[in-house]
DNA sequence: GCTTGACCTTTACGCAACGTGAAGGTGTAG
DNA sequence: CTACACCTTCACGTTGCGTAAAGGTCAAGC
């Protein structure tokens, strides 16, 4: 029951490169090697490529397969299940991805001015992708997620009436508060609006609106470089002042 | 609105490495470069990054964003239809894997003595595992897929008295088989009493049996190198000996 | 004007798990 | 004896950057 590189390789259904690379990296050496230099495995070692192709399935990488099967001591089971969360949350930003993908060809399937729609569900899709990297961890953690999936979900369903509403009122939103930044009031009359503005911006993405998780988010902005570089690319100073607009709005200046 | 790597990097919430990367695969080139030597982005440059970006949230590689982008042409709309197809068949197998995983931590959980137990787990799941890719396809083909996961789900729950007795089963075939071509009937005794084994041994795979099921299994041996690479390591044509062996016995050898 | 520190540049190795030649030795069947 | 299939060891290519290393540039403060 002797085995050359090939001989193994197939048995297990993998490239003749395999074996050697994993003697290479020491993960499986062969038993003996002939005369001539070519390697010889036995039964053990078909044991242990079976116990490697077994972890390999479940996704181990290989250096961690040479901690299991190396030390009798390593905790298996805790490996395991560190991987499975990992699986779990690859899974769920698949999923994720193939939703974003399928909305996308549904819209373009259904339009025939493509470039113009595209450019359009591009836009929407960014703002799904921002929207749930910006504030995909805090308001998850504050909503759960459920929320937040209503909250793409609904952005992905707009009609293209909405998604040009929500655009405009985007505009808005930076406009009034450029014109309230000059002021150099973040209390007075038009940074109010432009609190307000923010607000209407904000129920797009919200089920229900709620004070404090608009003045918590307010925080959180001058916080987020993305965010603060997004606001100051005009006017430096910008992001703080839209957030003391929105202390002030929400009444949660302390 | 002139941007340097690192702001437009910022701006996009990527590293800084990325603008450069691409400059340098040709995918996003600076809309010039200073007398110093350092790229310049405009705001063309900033939309065509957010293009990229969102193509590249899609999964999509570097090399077919830059075709999509560059070729006004470009079946984009295949291209993602194609990318869907790949991303779901990398969900169902992430879903298998995460099954796979699940069970093993949850027997591993169940006992205390792991070592012992562990080898046994990695054996059904190589079964598991090699029952999937061996037949997979074809059975999914003829049976529907639910057939298949039934039998899985009966292997990963077998007790291990069971999981021995196929274990002596598959022995068993192996053995009548080998005596069996001794002989050199395919139609002989010996020949019909292994795969009357093989019957049995299949059986702890299928719901039910199936004549022209196991005739065409047979059928399918002698073209998988899987199979005949295991069956044929000690005697070259045993594979093809148990097909004729299995032919006969069910009545299908035309 | 000079230093400091934060930027920028190019070059190039590193990662995971092999695929894929290239150049050459070995084993066996006809 | 000659194919021909198999083996060996380099060693570079893949993806999408991360991460130094070694050095130039720019704005600010002294």
């Amino acid at each position: 029951m002797e085995y050359t590189v090939q001989r193994l390789a197939s048995l297990a259904g993998v490239s003749a490169r395999t074996p050697r690379y994993y003697d290479e990296i020491g993960l499986l050496k062969p038993a003996r090697v002939s005369s001539a230099g070519y390697r010889i495995y036995g039964t053990a070692e078909v044991d242990r490529l079976q116990q490697i192709m077994f972890y390999r399935e479940l996704g181990v990488g290989l250096g961690e397969i040479k901690q299991i099967l190396e030390s009798p001591g390593f905790d298996a089971l805790q490996a395991l299940r560190e991987h499975r969360r990992q699986l779990l949350a690859k899974r769920e930003q698949l999923d994720q991805l193939i939703a974003n993908l399928e909305k996308t060809i549904a819209q373009a399937e259904g339009g025939r001015t493509m470039s113009d729609r595209e450019k359009f569900e591009g836009f929407k899709q960014k703002m799904i992708a921002e929207n749930e990297a910006r504030y995909g961890e805090e308001v998850r953690a504050k909503f759960g997620r459920e929320a937040l999936e209503r909250s793409n979900k609904m952005l992905a369903n707009m009609t293209e009436e909405q998604a040009k509403a929500l655009q405009e009122l985007s505009r808005e939103v930076i406009e009034t508060l450029k014109a309230a930044y000059a002021t150099g009031d973040p209390k007075g009359e038009l940074a109010q609006k432009a609190a307000d503005l923010h607000r209407q911006w904000l129920c797009f993405f919200w089920p229900q609106y709620d004070k404090e998780a608009h003045a918590g988010l307010a925080r959180m902005y001058v916080q987020d470089e993305r965010f603060t570089a997004y606001y100051d690319q005009d006017q430096p100073g910008l992001a703080q002042f839209l957030c003391d607009a929105i202390l002030a709005y929400t009444g949660q200046e302390n």
